[in-house]
DNA sequence: CAATTCTCTGAAAGCGCTTTCATTTTATAT
DNA sequence: ATATAAAATGAAAGCGCTTTCAGAGAATTG
C-alpha cells in the first residue's frame, strides 16, 4: 500500500535532478555512463514505474495508437491488429484496440473518445464515415489510417474489394456458371462488403449475365448468416449453381447449408469465399476463396502510422494484391440445372 | 491546424471559471441550469474536447480499463471482450485491449507496460502468471479481475475447466466410448487447457478406463491444430473411437481430418468439443459440445472490476455454470473398432 | 595556455486539468 | 426582517513528468 514512487523519489535516492532521472528514461544517450547507471540503480530499487498520463500531459506524446474496427470477433481484424501490435510494440509504441460493432453512430463516438483520450495515431476500417467525422478527425492532426478501404483523404492501405468479387464471379464464370448468387453481409456501414458486391455485379455483366436482386441475400457476417442466406438463395424457383460469400465464414455458412439439405459441394453447388481464413484451408470441401493479406495489412497500417508520426513521407495509398486460391469448392455446373 | 481549445478557453468564453467548466463535465449537477448551459454552449462552439491525459493526472483516474489476452484471434476471447466494452462503455470507461500471444514474459511486459500507462483495472486471462508478476500487480493496487481460471489472490470469473473435460468424457463414457483421444493445446502458459486436460483424464480414471499419454496430442489452437492433431490419433495401432478438441476449433478440425480420411462423423469417429462457438451449431454433424458460457464472463468480468473501482462488495471467485450441448458429432462407437 | 567547443547536468516553467477551500449568493427558517 | 443553512462559483495549489535554457566541467584547438 505504500505510494508509488515518483520521478523525484529516484532522484532524490540517485542525487541527481529530476530532469537526470527523465532523460534516463527517455534519453539515456544524453547521460554519461556512470550517472544512467546510478539512475537505473534506484530506479530498480524504488521500484520506479513512469506514469503515464504525467509523462503524456508533458510530452505532448502518449505513445500509444488506437485501433477502432468494427468487431473484435473476426479473425479477420484480429490478425491486422496482431500484426499492427507486433510492429508498433517494436516501435515503442501501445496499440490500444475498440469496437463499434457495425454502428456508424458508435464509431463517431470511438472516435472522438480515443482523440480526447489521447492518442498518437488512429487506425481505422473503411471510409465510410460522416464528412463531419472526417473533419473532427483532420483537425485533430492525429495521423490516421485507413484500412481495407480508402476513401482519398486519409493515407491507406488495403485492397480492391471491386476486385475482390471480380475475381470470384470470372472464375465462377470461367467454370461454366450462370447462374451465380451472392451471400453478402450488410452493406449499410460496409464499404467492403458494397465493394464485393459491386465488383459481383460488375463481373456478372461483364459475361452478359444478369444479376438480379433476389440472387444476392444480406446476412449477419456469421456461419450461421451464410447458412440463412444461402438458404434463401436455394429456395428460389431457379436457384443459382455457385454462391459467393461475402466473406469466408458465410462461404462456410453456404456449404454447410447446401450439406443439409443433401447438396454436395463442388458437385451440386459450387461455393467461392473471400478472406482466405485459415480454416477455410480445413474445412471439406477445401474452400476456393479469394485471399486478402490481413496480416500485411496490418503491419503497413503500423508502418504509416509511424511513418507519418515521424513526418516522414508516406504512400498516400497503397492497395495490396489479392489472389484466388483454387481448392475443391467450385466445379462445372450440373448439367440438369 | 490551429490549436486545439483548452478548458481555460471554454472558461473564458463563458464567462466563468476554469473550475466551473471542469465541473460542467464531470459533476454538471453542481452548476445551475444557466451555467452550465452557457458553459456547454461555449464547449460546443470551441469543439473542445478535454484532454485525457492531463485528467488522468490531475484525478488519478484514467477511466480506462485494460483488457490483456492470449490473443486476439479467437472467437472466444473477442466475445468476452465485446462484453466487457458494453458494460464498461456503459459506465463511462474505456477498454483497451491487448494480447499477449501465449507468451508469459509478453505477458508481464504487457502488465508493466498497463500498469505505466494508467489504467484503473485490468482483466487477465487464467492464473498461470509468475509470483513476480503478481507481487507488481497486487503493490499496483490496481483492481483486476482473473478470467476463465483463479488462483485464490485476485477476484476471479470463470468456469470450471476440469468439470468441462470432465462433462465432455462422462458424456462420451456414457455413449459407449472406451477409448478416448484429446486434441489439446500447448498446456505450458494455459491453466484452460490444463484443466480440461486434467478433467478428461480424471473422467478417464473415473470410468476405469486407461488413458496413456499417446492418446492426447498437442497443437496449436486452430482449426488445422486440430486437423494435426486428430491425425496423429488417428495413426495410433488402436485409434481412438471418439476425441475431444480442447476448444471447439480444435474439435472441428478433428471432424474435417476424419472426413478427409473417409471417415465418417459420428458413426466412425465421435467428436466432442469444449467452448460453444457460433459456428459449432452450423457446421456438419452439428457439433457437440461443452458451453462454456463466454459473453456472462466478460460482462460479470466488468462488472466486478467496476465494483473493485467503486470499493464496492464483490464475489472474490464467481464460477459459471457450463453445459454439455449435444448435437450430431457424438454417437455410439461402431462394433467393429 | 587561452579560447572555443562539447558533453553532461540542473533549475524552473509549464502541460491541461481537478479539487480542496473559501467566498459569494440564494434559499429556508425563525 | 434577520439569522442560518444550502447552493453555486472562484482562487489557487498541485498531479508527475518533460524540456528549454543555461551553466559547469571536460575536451579540443590554434
Amino acid at each position: 500500500m505504500k505510494p508509488r514512487a515518483r520521478l523525484i523519489d529516484v532522484a532524490r535516492d540517485a542525487g541527481v535532478s529530476p530532469a537526470t532521472v527523465s532523460r534516463a528514461v527517455s534519453q539515456p544517450e544524453l547521460l554519461s555512463a556512470q550517472t544512467l547507471a546510478r539512475v537505473k540503480a534506484s530506479a530498480r530499487k524504488l521500484e520506479y514505474l513512469p506514469d503515464g498520463a504525467a509523462r503524456a500531459l508533458a510530452s505532448g506524446r502518449a505513445m500509444t495508437i488506437a485501433a477502432l474496427v468494427p468487431t473484435l470477433d473476426s479473425a479477420i481484424f484480429a490478425r491486422a491488429l496482431q500484426a499492427m501490435q507486433s510492429t508498433l510494440s517494436a516501435a515503442g509504441y501501445q496499440l490500444i484496440v475498440s469496437a463499434h460493432e457495425y454502428n456508424r453512430l458508435a464509431e463517431g463516438n470511438g472516435i472522438r473518445m480515443l482523440l480526447a483520450r489521447g492518442i498518437d495515431g488512429l487506425m481505422l476500417v473503411g471510409a465510410d464515415r460522416s464528412a463531419e467525422i472526417s473533419a473532427t478527425l483532420r483537425e485533430s492532426n492525429v495521423p490516421v489510417v485507413l484500412t481495407w478501404g480508402a476513401d482519398g483523404m486519409f493515407p491507406s492501405v488495403g485492397v480492391d474489394n471491386k476486385l475482390a468479387g471480380l475475381l470470384a464471379v470470372r472464375h465462377l464464370v470461367s467454370m461454366g456458371h450462370q447462374r451465380i448468387g451472392m451471400v453478402c453481409g450488410d452493406i449499410a456501414f460496409n464499404d467492403r462488403q458494397r465493394g464485393r458486391l459491386e465488383g459481383v455485379a460488375a463481373a456478372m455483366t461483364e459475361a452478359g449475365l444478369p444479376f438480379p436482386d433476389w440472387l444476392v441475400s444480406h446476412q449477419a457476417m456469421t456461419v450461421g448468416g451464410g447458412r440463412r442466406g444461402c438458404a434463401a438463395l436455394l429456395e428460389l424457383k431457379e436457384p443459382p449453381t455457385a454462391v459467393v460469400g461475402g466473406i469466408d465464414l458465410m462461404a462456410i455458412g453456404c456449404i454447410e447449408e447446401a450439406k443439409s439439405r443433401g447438396l454436395r459441394t463442388p458437385e451440386d453447388l459450387s461455393v467461392i469465399g473471400i478472406d482466405g481464413l485459415e480454416m477455410s484451408a480445413h474445412i471439406s470441401p477445401a474452400l476456393t476463396t479469394v485471399r486478402v493479406p490481413t496480416t500485411q495489412i496490418g503491419e503497413m497500417a503500423a508502418t504509416i502510422l509511424l511513418a507519418e508520426i515521424h513526418k516522414k513521407p508516406i504512400d498516400q495509398q497503397v492497395i495490396l494484391p489479392i489472389n484466388l486460391i483454387v481448392r475443391a469448392s467450385v466445379a462445372r455446373p450440373n448439367e440438369a440445372s
